[in-house]
DNA sequence: ACACAGTGTTTGCCATTGTCAAACCGGCGC
DNA sequence: GCGCCGGTTTGACAATGGCAAACACTGTGT
């Protein structure tokens, strides 16, 4: 979970995964973050209030604990607002979920998990802010195996690396091998599937977003209940995640 | 601009601070960040990488400079999806904007600016997401007017203790007395006025949400380019306040 | 082709700074 | 009353981050 770069600012970096640990387990106290973490109540006692001076965490309104500050706020938002791909996608995303009348997702890679950029909820009503910022594990919803599918095996099996296939529904690919055939399928198909492998009951299609150089960059995708509409609707995402893609091929890089 | 709390952990401070900067200051190099900060070039190095280690800056594509990166979205979604002020008032602003038909905002306290928790900016169709993250100076807008109009002249003069209050137009008030009048003069009222101080051509009016210790947590407000739509619906803004006021009161604390 | 300017990156030394253990304080429950 | 738990402070030690310098690389202008 840390991301340990050699050399790194050491302070800075207990700082953040301090911020994570927080925003994932909100309410606890300094002495329980510091004895989950391994770092001496003192030690996390000055981290804790630095970070709260910058907003970035603060105390629950109980005074009991502390919870992720108002701090974040702007630089999401600033995150957002300059993102190219969701700039890009999100115009699309909204003819999609209208013609497909499903919910409709922009994901790409964080680390080793899938981010969700943005997403419809509710497609009669379209809400493009709704929704972002959720993580989900690669190997089990289908924007993370669009993209996946566009990568070298040697790619996969690094990102995959230290990561351990967690199961979450019986339908769930737990095994690498299973991982990389089912990868193979899905580059061949042009899209990737999602047989109720992250949600019982939810079923997805994605199909990747490319750059000019054949990189994946994130992937569109939509989801539902109801297995043969999403199936069918396959055809569609991935029509529409090419014309994005072609968008973003004229710029420079990434 | 930093936070200076006394015996604060330096690195994680300046680590947060060239966050901030980086988010003010998208595509800036290293060696730039390091001159503008005052930080040696190898150390702003080592703090920038292990901030990008950590996802929460990344090189801009063209991989010339440094922006925010995608590590901020999960805290900051977190923080919106808890945040008691932003769930309580949602449904509110939804309702504010079908009844007046002008931009509706929900803004909070951040160190001493007015910071945009949601906003709908087409009352045609509701997008309570848009626009979260912004800042505005509290002196200028009627969010933070109608705030500092419930809190104390001793309070509102700590809060602004080392703040100039800048000029955005013709009539911002920049003299320390003059809002503090004014804030009386909103007290009185209700609801806080914003003349053309921030921005030209754009009046609004706000009214402050309380806690139930009669403390100011945010406010509500609407802003439009036709001043006597906005200034009669002071009173539609003013009571929705108190509706949402009482809703939060319920609440143990803050 | 050359030198130069600007940036990224690495290294090594020094002392500032963060770490840690211990103790103190305050509230809460027994 | 006592003990437990969390927050906060202190002080000594040494790990860590700060800094200067140097190197590699790129692009630019001469």
């Amino acid at each position: 979970m840390p991301v340990a770069e050699k050399s790194a600012a050491l302070t800075l970096s207990k700082g953040l995964d301090i911020l994570k640990y927080v925003q994932e387990h909100p309410g606890r106290t300094i002495a329980k973050i510091a004895s989950d973490m391994d770092i001496n109540r003192s030690t996390a006692h000055r981290l804790v209030k630095t970070l709260e001076g910058h907003y970035f965490i603060q105390q629950t309104p109980d005074g009991r604990g502390y919870e992720v500050g108002l701090g974040v706020l702007p630089p999401a938002a600033t995150q957002l607002d300059h993102n190219p791909v969701r700039i890009a996608s999100i115009p699309y995303l909204n003819t999609l979920a209208q013609d497909t009348g499903q919910r409709v997702n922009l994901g790409v890679l964080l680390g080793g998990d899938v981010l969700y950029l943005a997403g419809i909820e509710k497609p009669s009503l379209p809400n493009v802010y709704s929704r972002f910022g959720k993580v989900a594990p690669v190997h089990c919803c289908s924007l993370g195996k669009a993209i996946l599918a566009m990568m070298s095996a040697d790619e996969v099996g690094e990102l995959l690396q230290n990561k351990t296939l967690e199961r979450y529904t019986d339908n769930t690919i737990t095994d690498r091998d299973a991982l990389l055939s089912d990868l193979t399928a899905t580059r061949r198909r042009g899209f990737a599937v999602d047989e109720e492998e992250h949600i019982d009951g939810t079923w997805c299609v994605a199909a990747p977003l490319m750059n000019s150089r054949s990189r994946p960059i994130g992937a569109i995708g939509i989801s539902g209940s109801d297995r043969s509409t999403i199936i069918d609707s396959a055809e569609k995402v991935s029509s529409v995640a090419k014309v994005i893609s072609h968008l973003l091929s004229p710029n420079v890089a990434l």
